[in-house]
DNA sequence: TGGCGTCGTGTTGACGTAAACATGGTGACC
DNA sequence: GGTCACCATGTTTACGTCAACACGACGCCA
């Protein structure tokens, strides 16, 4: 077996830096450049002889088109840019998969950005860069922190938003995160709890802030007393860190997490504590990632809607897109899309011990 | 509030479809499009008085860059593509991220294309969509199925592979995974069990035969039996499953799992059966997901180091990309790096009952 | 004072593609 | 038998950017 010897440019054909082009298919073919392209954009104005004359050049040379100067042509990628927060630890990727896959049904590919903190600054920047690589729209999805100032975006560029602050800003679609922490605390209170703790997200992420607001609301109108929220950063290791302050607890009997890894933290905590799940106490989580059925107990969780939320965001995009309509700013309230949500009842919740 | 009102391009100044250009600048600073495009990129050679007008023609019209143009001049889009497989689905998404991070410190970014089947055909399809967009070289994960026809891939596009059947065809970075599924049967026989039984990844996926091979391998060179394995599909309902028909044997002290989300359905179907972990039964995983820590007990199991595979296959491929050369075909052994992993020991291991 | 670098800026052309228009040959119809 | 329409194909041009070169003005030194 002789060493790997690297294939250069140059050795192949008759072609320098770039692949064949056009005018080398057109002269290998001995027609106009012109031809080439009906005949690669599958136009039938041409006669069968010329075409297969074309596409045999095309065949030997190993030709592709160049997009760079199709764009050009067109003024258009059919791409769009995805600003995602850590890719890979959150629910999100969900969403993200549900895009990407929304976008392919739609001729689109997607460009993406994971970004490690969700300020509007690292947002800003991401999205800057993403517009100068080739994109028609932009899909931010959950950009956090509650600080007031606006996202830099380039103008002239579509953009939609999922569970970020920017909703009211642009159009958004998101799942209706004060219906799913309130049917978790309700399902919670039903089962004769007589309060539920809340293991909440960052303070300056909007969803967590949604899903606080909504657990104390439907704990006032049950006329049950509010306890101190925990406020945990979304992984599982807060969550347990919340799980054994909550565990030392022995009132506590009912726990809502802001989402399913906390959820899981919590539920090693209690396990370690001796506290049986769902006998001493119950615990609900939310999104209902891939495992949280094969957590143990199988968690009771809060299930968003993933595909249809990057569908509707794809489609809210492109629709804009299409139309070169910028929908934006002050009155987009009405443009803000809530997929529902459903409470997945498994077996980490059960009445109060008695 | 008044009714959102679009904001039309004709009606944003003097441009039509798209952007404004370097001419529209070069227009309203009275300067040449050479000069705007020497302030566009940041070169000194432009006296501040003039730099300032253009700064100031650029700001009023909201001028970016037009990258099709400059990737048409260059021949370049400083982007590159990632075929994954179900991207939410499986550890995978951690590579993806360490990709797209990776990619983003050498300035790149990436177009992602999540395919729902690794066969060769719908990977060759992604490919080739890929190339029809803008990419300067292609990153594969985990593309399965060990058929043997080759992959149909546009010519001169740089490639590497991970995990995939493509691995001697193409540059290779992985994770070792026959030193993983090695340690971790070792692992278990260390601890006194006579022999470990295998859930494992489908059939035709390439990672899921070579950590069923050096399962095999560690049993047979400790002299313990080998007891059939048990085929999954990498997910934790498979796991379940297995899980349920191995805790129905009394004689099954120690489990190994291909993938951890396995691993976790085998968790569940052992506590459900009334089998202690690891009282009467050992777990072992591989991936260390997120929530591997926090299940219960927490998962011995074979961490991956995505990042570093991330880092080196992005290194890799630029490599080939700057350098205009292509590694590939038959004699690419030599090109296949391996990434150590590490055995990282939790709670579900322990000595079998006595 | 003349020649020569240097600095700031303008002009030309090329990247690869495809729309718009031009051309030339064939057949049909009156 | 002449006009016209149509078809396959070729020619020109523009998309936006930037490298290469051109050019004029200024200053320096001989």
């Amino acid at each position: 077996m002789r060493a790997a010897v690297p294939v250069r440019h140059e050795e192949v054909d008759a072609v320098e830096g770039r692949g064949p082009s056009l005018a080398d298919v057109a002269a290998l073919a001995g027609v106009s450049t012109q031809t080439v392209s009906r005949v690669s954009m599958g136009l039938d104005n041409v006669r069968p002889v010329t075409r297969d004359k074309v596409l045999a050049a095309m065949a030997q040379l190993g030709y592709a088109p160049n997009t760079a100067a199709r764009a050009l042509r067109y003024g258009s990628f059919r791409t769009i840019g995805v600003i995602a927060h850590r890719l890979a630890r959150t629910g999100e990727s969900r969403t993200v998969e549900a895009v990407v896959e929304a976008a392919r049904r739609e001729g689109y590919t997607v460009t993406l950005i994971d970004v490690e903190s969700p300020s509007s600054d690292v947002v800003s920047a991401a999205a800057t860069r993403l517009s100068h690589q080739a994109i028609d729209g932009l899909v931010i999805i959950r950009a956090e922190t509650a600080t007031p100032d606006t996202l830099a975006l380039p103008p002239r560029l579509p953009v939609v938003v999922s569970d970020s602050r920017f909703v009211g800003h642009h159009p958004a679609v998101g799942a209706d995160q004060g219906d799913g922490a309130r049917s978790a605390t309700q399902h919670l209170l039903d089962l004769g709890h007589r309060t539920v703790h809340h293991v909440a997200g960052p303070a300056d992420s909007i969803p967590a802030q949604l899903r606080a607001e909504a657990w104390r609301d439907a704990l006032v109108a049950a006329g049950s007393p509010v306890p101190e929220l925990v406020e945990g950063d979304w992984t599982a290791a807060s969550g347990y860190d919340a799980g054994r302050r909550l565990a030392a607890d022995p009132e506590v009997t009912a726990v809502f997490c802001a989402n399913d890894e906390m959820a899981a933290g919590v539920l090693r905590a209690l396990h370690e504590a001796g506290r049986a799940v769902p006998g001493d106490v119950s615990v609900v989580g939310f999104d209902d990632v891939l495992l949280a059925g094969y957590l143990w107990p199988p968690l009771t969780t809060v299930a968003q809607d993933f595909d249809e939320i990057g569908t509707r965001l794809v489609a809210r995009l492109l629709q804009q897109v299409r139309s070169g309509e910028i929908e934006d700013d002050a009155d987009a309230e009405d443009l803000h899309e809530v997929v529902p949500v459903s409470l997945l009842v498994r077996q980490s919740t059960a009445p109060p011990p008695a």
